[in-house]
DNA sequence: CCACATGTAAACCGATCGTTTTACATTGCA
DNA sequence: TGCAATGTAAAACGATCGGTTTACATGTGG
């Protein structure tokens, strides 16, 4: 395994369970199986380390939700939650721990989250067969939503903006 | 102002924009106008200071959502986040942060999310006529998704999690 | 007038922070 | 054989962390 990727996975592992400004860089070098000099040398910093994390996230969560059509997509996020565990969004909770004063990681969460968005009105363009904002926010904010309340409703809130996605799209399609 | 209810409002205030491991004491205390002996007497410890916070703004956040449909429960939140900014879910957030490892916070926050699940519900009920636990999820995770959603889309996503909530409960109740 | 509670500023505790540097071992290539 | 790259462990950098203590100022009530 390549020490650049064995690196990144160990920080997104420890950044997404401890925090990241509660994550230190000797858990960090331990949990990678390098020296700090060359974890300096392959990350730059400790923001642009989180930043990589991020990017990495990124590619792999966009992966995930592939798909064609809304039912699609909140199963694609119970998937992500089985395989990933539900502590809400990585994105948010580390732009926030950083008061959106760390330009790599601000930077690294827009992006992401403007990616997101679009994808989002893909695939209810794909499911209706034409574009449609409203119902696009609106699937937007049940994802969002059923991430962030799984975190102590479990499986429940993905089931419930399924459900609801379901109802939402019935219904501009009728 | 009563020196306690100024320094957990201070401390509040440097939690939310700055996040909890990030605001070292010197600034809590220099924000409360305060030595940090007498800090550490009123609040015991930073833990403790913080599970303060969020029990207060428990407080203010149930007082904000006393009420008895659900659009004007979406109504509240544009309300609350015109007055306090969209930075997420403070409580998820500290929680997260501290990897569910700090008991005063990890118990404050499921307090917390306990008291809003059975408050939706009454709001539900009331709207409807009768209890319905499905709705009350979508609804739940409606709002969770407005308020992590306002984010980073804004208003916007109020309007939306508003406008899907009325046509769910109007769908319920046909 | 004295005792007491309550406050302050500031030094101090050991620990840890992110980051750089030092000194040395290993490896592959010319 | 020898140089350059790449790695290591470990010390050191100044700063800051959460928390405690010391020494002193205040006002209040018996």
């Amino acid at each position: 395994m390549d020490p650049t990727t064995r690196m990144i996975a160990a920080a997104e592992h420890l950044f997404d369970r401890h925090g990241y400004t509660a994550t230190g860089i000797d858990r960090l070098t331990e949990a990678a199986e390098m020296s700090s000099r060359t974890l300096y040398k392959r990350a730059g910093s400790k923001a642009q380390l989180m930043a990589q994390v991020l990017e990495a996230r990124d590619r792999r969560f966009m992966a995930g939700i592939e798909v064609r059509s809304v039912d699609a997509l909140f199963a694609a996020l119970e998937a992500w939650m089985q395989a990933e565990g539900t502590r809400g969004c990585l994105f948010l909770r580390s732009r926030a721990e950083t008061g959106g004063e760390t330009p790599e990681i601000a930077e690294a969460v827009a992006a992401h989250k403007a990616r997101f968005h679009r994808r989002i009105g893909e695939i209810v363009a794909a499911d209706l067969g034409q574009e449609d904002s409203a119902l696009t926010e609106q699937v937007l904010v049940l994802f969002e939503g059923a991430t962030h309340a799984a975190v102590y409703r479990g499986a429940e809130a993905v089931t419930a903006a399924r459900a609801a996605a379901g109802l939402l799209v019935e219904g501009v399609r009728a």
